[in-house]
DNA sequence: AACCTGACTCGCC
DNA sequence: AGGCGAGCCAGGT
């Protein structure tokens, strides 16, 4: 199993309506400090349609930025549809929607 | 094969 | 309080 595959494993596990930080995920695969290569996971091989990656923001709940996905706005938009709650237009309330325990990956 | 870099986060200055 | 460096992994040059 390599690090990517977990990375993969655990933001498909985060249930809808929620998201996890990068910082989540990497402590959920074993090592808070993977933050960085979760983030790379996530761009080098976003398995389309299988990976949930609007579900992952920083820890903070700013969005990944315009050079995600789909295209600017396009993140918030699936997580509005989803009924994550917003701060603004590009922050995700980390205090309501964030995962409380994600679930370890091994 | 080694070095650089990239969707992060935390700790020290 | 804000800025910078370190730690992690994989893929491209």
């Amino acid at each position: 199993m390599t690090t990517f595959e977990k990375v993969y494993e655990a933001v498909k596990l985060i249930p809808r309506g929620s998201v996890a930080s990068y910082g989540q995920v990497a402590e959920a695969i074993g090592n808070r400090r993977l933050a960085r290569v979760v983030g790379y996971a996530l761009h080098a091989n976003p398995l389309p349609g299988v990976i949930p990656c609007h579900r992952v923001v920083m820890k903070d709940g700013s969005l990944s930025g315009g050079f995600a996905f789909g295209g600017p706005g396009r993140q918030a938009e699936l997580l509005r549809a989803e009924g994550v709650v917003f701060v603004d237009e590009e922050h995700v309330d980390m205090a309501r929607c964030r995962v409380r325990a994600l679930p370890l990956v091994l």
